[in-house]
RNA sequence: GCGGGGAUGCCGGAGCGGUCAAACGGGCUAGGCUUAGGACCUAGUGGCUUAGUGCCUACGAGAGUUCAAAUCUUUCUCCCCGCACCA
């Protein structure tokens, strides 16, 4: 019989459909377990086969812990606010939500032609007001708590997405969408949501949750926590506070360097220094960001000069393009001899090199070093000379003591390390500075000057100034009609700016400002649990019935920006009272990528897409999710290679074969298939829950390659198993071989353990090098010329039942003859017999 | 510069201290089955050897730890990825 797949794959995705027996409610007493792939965004493209991979990674386990008889949450949903589909419909001529409403539909069908087992009740979608209205509502909340903040700030721009950008959002100086356009600083007023308030939650809170080392090390650099001084220098007679992490080395300061972008950068410059340093600006403004990454550190004096406080040096400040506005205070204190960038700048403007840390085995010398020393040693140079002159201090060579108070006299002689918590204490207690921690971490800006995303719910009243919209007011919704070309669309409807200040009533006017659409996919998560409720963002019950998520699904690239974000808002969440737990995913899993056939990205202009509708067209869902989860282990990248698909259908059409006919699942139970089967079902129920399904499957291929004829209750316990992986295909087969019902249903089996047992696999081991060696002899007889009509084999007699003349002649295309050696009457001319040995029968040919 | 991952047979990929010449798939070879088959079944697929044996060489390169290493340590080479002037 043929295996009609898609006759097959349309039943029972109608079945599904017309049962709802995906849909779930909360039930105290079952175990929850919530299994979600990341918030797609419903292109217009269709699915890829990257959605293909990652969302069939999620339905097997969904599919799998409901089988184990978890009350399982998969739901789905469209991240249908966004910049993409705003160009996509800018460029199809059409209006962004006629667009998406298109794409969502057409998401829909390919999700259902795929088998995916969502819980189809729970759809949300992004551009649904239903649903920003509570982005709107969490927004307000923010800015109640001060958490949500409008600041000028000098921000990434892309030209071709005529929207800033946050920084997470910038790689190596271009735009994240665009690869060809540099971002442009620019100084805007813009919205942002403090972030940096949770910094360290959001550090502590990565040892509490399962996910792979590596997120978790990619977040914990993103973050970027460092310890450190923020020491006070005096600059004309006013203090500026400066941060480093290498307060040893202060004695050794030559030089300040501040950002050329520094807000307060006009006050440093000294009138004759004005204009070297207007045109150092200029010529910065001039190149790009990524170009400024790879620019030589340059700067210029602005004639003004620091004082050191630990030892009353005057050292001068310059304005340099590498140093950043917006981290630590955006001025350093440059150290030459220890600190690589100094180093090269102070070789570029000849300024002072002063050794103040030697290594243990040699002396450094300032003029001669060709590159900074910027590990460990013994501090030299480094005490108050206006206080040795003093105390004339003796420079002992002895071991160093702490000095406290006032007979203190420098920290020659110390150790470096130990150095850095000296010399903090002692800049503390003389109020020269205080320990502070850093971030790399900065302010979410969440403004983006677009159309398609959520209304940010705020009023500019000329009286009042910003006024938050009144939550009674939600949803502000996106008006329809609206011009697209330059600028923020939605400034060319007046209806929409132009409106009444919510508190004095005068004239106002509304930000036009969208929200940054990653705010949406940082609490959708939480509104499947509840998604079509109208009076609150969701019942705190229901989701802290099914949240947190416990097992979280998604491509690495979000590691840095929707896991950080998702993870700051349900800590906010948490502080406003509404959830009972601290962080959203319990579990993670990172998919690796599929590449195309040659090992380069999947894209459009490259015309190497893999399109999973055309694979389902010529192969079925079922092969394309067996092959996408077979070919390597899902953690890791592979190139695709349609090969695959072809072998795995190729199974398919074997299992179709052999379970279409009755008559090979009306066996008896047999011992050995019965061992083989609980042996599998321990290592593919260990393998499935750890996404090793590659090793899954190939357990499952060599059980079906035990079979003969085999029994119904191992015929189901195999279809059940392979129904993670082929959902149509199993659930056919389980109604041919006489179930009623849905597998979709059935109760993942349980093995027996003491139904495994090694002597079969052994048996067999020895079976197979049974025929090995016959071959073997077989083939070198062939090649004496000798012709061999017969094979006698000669098994010891506690082993006879390992041996099947049958089958070895079979396997071996000869006729065999197995007789025990205790076999009185056996034909046995040349005494072979007597060389058996256990495992390894004696063997004659005649 | 910092951080992460990788290098295994003709190929994709398992294995992560002994049970390894190395799962499973693909390819190829031989044979069978068939009107035919790119379908299916069986066997083989590092080298040398042999009535079923045994030996040698192999898991990017070198060194080491160990009775024992593809598997552990270390150095090196190459590849991929993430962050990147974070003081």
């Amino acid at each position: 019989m043929v295996y009609n797949f898609k006759k097959i794959e349309k039943k029972w995705q109608k079945e599904w459909e017309k049962s709802k027996i995906f849909e779930v409610k909360e039930d105290s007493k079952k175990k929850k377990y919530y299994v979600l792939d990341m918030f797609p965004y419903p292109s217009g493209e269709g699915l890829h086969i990257g959605h293909a991979f990652t969302f069939s990674l999620g339905d097997i386990y969904a599919r799998f812990k409901r089988m184990q008889g978890y009350n399982v949450l998969y739901p789905v949903g469209y991240d249908s606010l966004g910049l993409p589909a705003e160009n996509a419909a800018i460029k199809a001529k059409e209006h962004p939500l006629d667009y998406t409403k298109r794409s969502m539909k057409n998401f829909m069908k390919q999700e259902k032609a795929m088998g995916w087992s969502y819980d189809w009740s729970r759809v949300v979608a992004s551009h649904d007001p239903e649903f920003y209205k509570w982005d709107q509502w969490i927004f307000l909340k923010m800015f109640e708590k001060g958490i949500a903040y409008r600041k000028k700030a000098p921000v990434n721009w892309c030209r071709k997405c005529d929207t800033v950008l946050a920084n997470e959002q910038v790689t190596d100086g271009k735009c994240w969408r665009h690869e060809d356009t540099d971002v442009e600083i620019k100084h805007l007023e813009q919205w942002f949501f403090k972030i940096t308030d949770y910094a360290d939650e959001l550090l502590e809170g990565l040892d509490k949750i399962d996910w792979p080392d590596n997120a978790k090390k990619r977040q914990r650099n993103w973050i970027g926590k460092s310890h450190g001084v923020e020491i006070d220098f005096e600059i004309n007679n006013e203090k500026w506070g400066i941060f480093t992490t290498r307060p040893d080395t202060i004695y050794g300061v030559t030089f300040m360097v501040v950002s050329a972008q520094h807000a307060r950068l006009d006050e440093l410059v000294t009138d004759e220094k004005k204009k070297d340093v207007d045109k150092f600006l200029k010529k910065l403004k001039s190149v790009s960001e990524k170009e400024l990454g790879d620019m030589e550190k340059e700067g210029v004096f602005t004639g003004s000069y620091a004082i050191n406080p630990v030892n009353g040096e005057k050292i001068p400040v310059y304005a340099g393009n590498f140093v950043l506005a917006d981290y630590g205070s955006g001025m350093v204190m440059a150290v030459p001899a220890h600190d690589q960038r100094d180093f090269e700048f102070a070789k570029k403007y000849s300024i002072p090199i002063k050794v103040v840390i030697n290594p243990a085995e040699y002396d450094l010398d300032a003029d001669k070093i060709s590159r900074a020393y910027t590990a460990d040693g013994r501090l030299i140079n480094s005490s108050d000379p206006r206080k040795s002159k003093i105390s004339g201090a003796t420079k002992s060579k002895t071991a160093p003591t702490r000095r406290d108070g006032e007979d203190f006299d420098g920290f020659d002689n110390w150790n470096s390390r130990e150095a850095i918590e000296g010399i903090s204490d002692f800049l503390e207690k003389k109020k020269f500075g205080k320990r502070v921690v850093q971030f790399k971490l900065r302010d979410w800006l969440i403004s983006r000057q677009r159309y398609w995303g959520t209304p940010i719910p705020i009023i500019y009243c000329d009286d009042c100034g910003i006024v938050p919209v009144s939550e009674k007011d939600l949803p502000i919704e996106l008006p329809k009609n609206v011009k697209f070309g330059k600028g923020n669309p939605l400034e060319t409807n007046k209806k929409f700016v132009e409106v009444k200040c919510p508190k004095c009533g005068g004239k106002g006017r509304r930000e036009t400002d969208t929200m940054d659409t990653f705010a949406n996919s940082s609490w959708y998560y939480l509104r499947y649990a509840d998604p079509k409720n109208s009076k609150k963002i969701f019942d705190e019950k229901k989701a802290n019935y099914w949240a947190p998520i416990d097992q979280y699904i998604g491509g690495p690239e979000h590691i840095t920006m929707h896991l950080i974000y998702v993870r700051f808002y349900t800590k906010f969440l948490r502080d406003l009272g509404l959830l009972k737990f601290d962080e959203p995913a319990l579990k993670y899993f990172t998919q690796g990528i599929v590449h195309a056939a040659d090992g380069s990205r999947m894209s459009k202009s490259k015309g190497n897409i893999i399109e999973p509708l055309d694979m389902i067209k010529k192969y079925g869902a079922d092969t394309l999710r067996l092959a996408l989860v077979s070919f390597a282990s899902p953690d890791k990248d592979t190139n695709w290679d349609e090969k695959i698909v072809l072998g795995n259908h190729k199974f398919l059409n074997k299992v179709w074969d052999y379970f279409s006919d009755l008559k090979n699942i009306n066996g008896k139970v047999d011992l050995k298939v019965e061992s083989k089967l609980n042996k599998t079902i321990k290592e593919v129920t260990g393998y499935v829950d750890k996404f090793k399904h590659n090793l899954a499957i190939i357990r499952l291929r060599e059980l079906f390659d035990c079979f003969d004829k085999i029994d119904k209750k191992t015929a189901e316990k195999f279809l059940i198993m392979l129904h993670v992986y082929c959902p149509f295909i199993t659930e056919e087969l389980w109604n041919k071989i006489g179930n009623k019902g849905f597998i979709s249903q059935a109760k993942w089996p349980k093995f027996d353990e003491k139904k495994i047992d090694e002597k079969f696999e052994k048996a067999e081991k020895e079976s197979d090098g049974l025929v090995g060696d016959i071959n073997n002899l077989l083939r070198i007889m062939e090649e004496k010329k000798q012709k061999v009509e017969k094979v006698y084999v000669y098994v010891l007699p506690n082993e006879v039942d390992n041996y099947f003349a049958e089958e070895l002649s079979k396997r071996s295309h000869t006729e065999v003859v197995v007789y025990s050696v205790a076999d009185k009457d056996k034909y046995d001319p040349e005494g072979k017999s007597k060389k058996a040995k256990p495992g390894k029968p004696g063997i004659y040919l005649e």
